[in-house]
DNA sequence: TGTACATCAGTGAACGCGCGTTCACTGATGTAC
DNA sequence: TGTACATCAGTGAACGCGCGTTCACTGATGTAC
């Protein structure tokens, strides 16, 4: 896949000031476009108009910089989920505003992965950084949760005020995250794209559905 | 990923006599072993003693080798559904006996996930294979079905033994199927496969759990 | 039954490509005296 | 305040690599007469 002409910066200093962040966000576009395949350490640089070699003064290899740019594609995912979490209306019943918690959870991501496929799909291919997040690689929101822990304070919660019992939540994260990481796979990067892509919405709130009435 | 050493079959005739079952073999082979990207066109003549472009009298290009290694693995996918199906036994009451249908396709389905994590992953990446197969290209297994019609056959015996109202039924195989492709992606692909490979049947009957009692 | 010939599967050599990475370097910065 | 100097961000050129694909070819096969 060859890259779309990108204008060069025409830096007229010799130091560039933010190379590394410029290469990680060359990187994060790269990714955008076309997925983690597409961060390539060569092209990073082209855009950030700079030697190829200037990379390595930033990161230690191509994989250092996609690390980094999984890092930030967790953190968009994170900041989704915030964006719904901050929809929910605050008067609801506690009952109701923990279930509602959830769905939003579960909305703000699949959200995320339609509209943005690209860092969707970087964001949780094969590598362990939403696990393992370093100083230098964060992996979450504005409010300073991962993805993976929003998903958990949202169970809690539930816990918290009855809805689901206690003895049911050990592992929850993980066949809810599991139903839902599901179908934003299926459609934007497997076989459903074209199938369903444009109801997913649609059957991703039945599927929520089926999460609660299941957990 | 530089592939190890492979002992060229030493062709004694100028014909090959099957070279293209020798690339598919070649091909599955690899996606087994690296997934998807690992089907490299060039390593497939390797192994089967071959001059590179002499692939080119059997697959248009290194794309159509890998939709040929793509049907394939769906292929095994349904062939491991079928021999879970098949441990079902058969002196169940009509509705027990379509549930478990159910739960036997999907457990089929983690239980090759985990076994042949290559091919999983070939198998369902970004592609319309499942969806168009061509008579080259056939995804069903050895019962005439592919994964996908296998899925659906089981759910509609839960609405006829009624099991499921009738009203659901309509994209429930989305439902279904998010939730646990969603594990195995997760373990075999994603950020999961440290955390929880280990538990991971269990965690797929529980998951199976929630899908039928959320359907 | 023997022979000419069309067919076509596989060969050998080469192409251009873009990648990640290494090397010895140069130029600007900022700190110590 | 001025100057020497260490630091280190970015440069330029080059490397080896393996890939997919194209070209003109050669050798075995099997069919028609």
């Amino acid at each position: 896949m060859p890259f779309p002409p990108v204008t060069p910066p025409a830096r007229s200093t010799y130091r560039h000031g933010d190379l590394r962040r410029a290469l990680l966000e060359a990187g994060v576009e790269l990714a955008r476009t076309g997925g983690p395949d597409a961060v390539v350490l060569r092209e990073a640089t082209r855009r950030a108009g700079v030697a190829p070699n200037a990379a390595y003064r930033h990161f230690a290899s191509r994989e250092a910089l996609l690390q980094a740019v999984r890092a930030a594609a967790l953190s968009a995912v994170a900041a989704a989920m915030e964006t719904e979490l901050a929809a929910v209306p605050a008067d609801l019943p506690p009952a109701d505003f923990a279930c509602a918690g959830v769905r939003a959870v579960g909305t703000g991501y699949l959200r995320f992965a339609q509209a943005e496929p690209g860092l969707f799909r970087t964001a949780f291919a094969r590598s362990d950084v939403l696990m393992q997040a370093t100083p230098e690689t964060p992996t979450a929101g504005p409010g300073g949760l991962n993805p993976f822990e929003l998903l958990g304070a949202a169970l809690d919660k539930l816990v918290e005020t009855g809805v689901m019992p206690p003895e049911q939540r050990p592992g929850a994260e993980f066949l809810a995250w599991s139903a839902v990481h599901g179908l934003a796979v299926l459609v934007v990067d497997g076989p459903l794209g074209s199938v369903i892509g444009p109801h997913m919405q649609q059957i991703g709130q039945r599927l929520i559905d089926m999460v609660e009435k299941g957990l």
